[in-house]
DNA sequence: AGGTGCATGTAACAGGTTACATGATTAA
DNA sequence: TTAATCATGTAACCTGTTACATGCACCT
């Protein structure tokens, strides 16, 4: 049974799946808990589009799954297939403007507080308060990271770097602000 | 007839164009401009969900619209309800987890540059030239804001540095990377 | 016996973009 | 006259989340 000739156009999570399985993640399930302490913080991913996603993949030809239960538990493993690994050098080489998207509700809120300055302070302290909480988080995971690949050690300093701007960034505004 | 008693759970859309209509743009048409040169860096609308969304306003009784043609051209401009104040001022003040959502695809290019270490260098700097546009964009802006209420104009300044500390890691990395 | 983690999956919904359609006005 | 800008709107589509459902395995 011949693969059906069809466009290789990766969908987003796609991507993500082709890529956490070439660092060796096997499961739907691995591949959530990658995600979830690694690339969540510039892109998520959820159950209901790992596993529909899998099959999709599978049936493009690009990963190849097989059942392998631990025990009584059913457990489908997955891995790349040739055309898989092409598709995923592919995209990692493709020129085209990549997609960028941010909805950030604090900055949002920041933006409009003119109709409620006397809370303007509280907007930017709520935002300090989770880039800390997130600056937690990332430090936790660089904790851990002896072995960590090249590409993940650079995106994971690259969020240190940024995420420590931003608090250092309100901490001057605050200052600034509370002069007036 | 009474505005009927609804829930008024503001839609993230929703937020946005009242904070524009209390920052002074009348028309739905007006709002994409604005938030064009604005918001969009950190929260983007299309017609798609503004022109809908002014009539669900409307119909909560948070908007009042009114024709008002230039000519022979069709306009409807639009101003805050006392409930639309209220509901933008209730939203500003309020104290939940605000959304908070990225997709960007160069991360992720980043973070899986180990399946084409060669191109890491390209990655990197293709990231840093969308940040340099990004730059240049903010500048202009920035240039020409003078009467800039406060929100708006940290917001700016807070999108300038940021960007700059990313193009300045862009460099510290290009330079880190290509001395191995 | 019960909670947590492993493991998979789906249906309903939400939110948004894109492409398209229409037509007036203004500046070159 | 033609292109750009003003101005509004819809239908089809895409992508993703949430809530729910199932059941095994392990630890206490």
């Amino acid at each position: 049974m011949a693969v059906s000739e069809q466009r290789t156009s990766l969908t987003p999570t796609g991507r993500v799946i082709l890529g956490m399985l070439a660092l060796g993640e096997r499961s739907g399930y691995d591949i959530k808990q990658k995600v979830d302490k690694s690339t969540r913080f510039f892109w998520a991913a959820s159950y209901g589009q790992i596993y529909p996603e899998l099959r999709t993949l599978e049936q493009q030809g690009l990963v190849r799954g097989r059942p392998e239960p631990s025990g009584e538990r059913a457990r489908t493993l997955y891995e790349l297939t040739e055309a898989g690994e092409t598709a995923l050098r592919e995209w990692l080489s493709s020129e085209g403007e990549p997609l960028y998207e941010l909805r950030d509700e604090g900055m949002l809120k920041l933006f409009f507080s003119d109709a409620v300055p006397e809370q303007r302070i509280e907007v930017i302290r709520a935002m300090r308060e989770r880039q800390e909480r997130k600056l937690a988080q990332l430090e936790a995971i660089h904790g851990n990271a002896k072995d960590m690949p090249t590409g993940p050690l650079l995106t994971l300093e690259l969020g240190l770097d940024l995420t420590r701007r931003f608090i250092d960034w309100c901490d001057a505004a605050e200052l600034r602000l509370g002069k007036e």
